[in-house]
DNA sequence: TCGGCTTGTCACAGAATTGTCATCGAACTG
DNA sequence: CAGTTCGATGACAATTCTGTGACAAGCCGA
């Protein structure tokens, strides 16, 4: 495998230094930031594996990025570990519920710290998108934002988008409503569990597009949910 | 949805009547184990979502339970947040190194337990294995709520497939109504007892589809309920 | 600021599921 | 064998769940 890429994001230098010698020994390649521009800018820039997100930061508490950061969808999926001084439990509980991952208070360990990162790693092993999607004549280009039925594009609200993204990346298998709020529209919004519904219609009618069939992709499991089946597809 | 299970494993009963409470209010059902082997035999039987697990325990360190869940297939994938008593960060290292998720230092705020457990399912919903249970040709796909038997898909209510999921992971033993509704239908919902007979009836003729032989999985057990038993049935 | 698009909610209609009953037959008791 | 108890079954009405069209509010680019 190769080395994972670590972005410290911390204004210390102190800190920065430590962990970076702590990271390498651990065969981590090391990106550092020490305020919240320049962090987001190596978000994008690096494409870090796992992030380690100071609370304090000049220009802005971490958690606004660590908000950013959950929002988008292109860094929804990176692993962040919070550090902090503060041990008061209300910030470890704002940062997990905002979306962390993890939780470390200063001083730590470095080898605490490792441990977690490789933990947090392990879990999220396999994740990573590719660009692109495909399930028989059905193409989600990722990057683009486009879905592709048959040679043709598919319009589709970002909603939609989002709805039939998670679908494709986890097929087979039913989804209650709760989850799918929680996958495709994130955690700690509320919305109503209904909507579920309107949207799946709306990607319903999406997918009919070509050949009504297609709608029946996205199956209804009473009393649970939905679940995305291309295998019970007959295309002709 | 529906509430996710934890289970606790912890010697103390301060500690676990503390959880048990903190738990549900937060709306997790509470399973205890209070030793290695119950804890073991629970995650059989009552398949936990998470486990919140002691590092000390009577019979054994609560690492060689963990160590065993990680090792089997069919429990690798369940999370495990360690609790110990212990500051020793090699602990924590230990731990995380076997592979739980997570790691809380006792005494512990609830709140922060909480959110790290919710972090943590948050991470790993929509990830467990593609678990089935198979029983010669009858196979429950849980993920995906469907029910196949000799390669052909059986149409069922929610209620029956629960039934069904049941009885397949407590094969060849006999439970009587009562506990069929508080294992199936969950605890205080009041539903009078001959309902059981009637979804019975139901499972059992979802089950005929293919071949009557099959209504024979579920026996009657007269004066006492009712019994999956794979064990007696001769296919041909 | 003005349209066009998206979104979240509702209300209503149509389906599917569920819990109960009444009845019938089988099994058990003595 | 008659009397009882217990389970199977079909029918049914109440309840719950989903599909769908409509709509107002929000968002964004022009």
């Amino acid at each position: 495998m190769t080395a994972k890429k670590v972005l410290v994001v911390d204004d210390e230098l102190s800190i920065r230094e430590m962990l970076r010698l702590a990271l390498e020994i651990s065969d981590f390649e090391c990106v550092e930031a020490a305020d919240i521009h320049e962090a987001y800018r190596r978000v994008t820039d690096d494409q870090p594996d796992i992030v380690l997100l100071d609370w304090m930061l000049p220009g802005g508490s971490g958690i606004e990025l660590l908000r950013r950061l959950k929002k988008e969808e292109a860094t929804k999926t990176l692993p962040v570990i919070m550090l902090t001084a503060k041990t008061h439990e209300d910030n470890v509980i704002q940062g997990l519920e905002v979306g962390a991952d993890d939780y470390i208070t200063k001083p730590f360990a470095p080898k605490e710290l490792i441990a977690r990162m490789k933990a947090l790693l392990r879990r999220t092993a396999g994740e990573k998108s590719g660009s692109e999607l495909k399930v028989g004549d059905l193409v989600l280009e990722i990057d683009s934002r486009r879905v592709v039925l048959e040679d043709k594009r598919l319009e589709m609200g970002p909603t939609e988008f989002n709805l039939l993204h998670f679908f494709m990346s986890h097929p087979e298998r039913a989804y209650s409503r709760a989850q799918l709020l929680d996958q495709v529209w994130g955690t700690n919004v509320y919305v109503e569990e209904r909507t579920v519904d309107v949207h799946i219609r709306r990607l319903r009618k999406a997918l009919q597009a070509r050949n009504a069939a297609y709608a029946e992709l996205i199956q209804t499991v009473r009393g649970t949910g939905y679940r995305f089946s291309p295998r019970d597809l007959v295309v002709l």
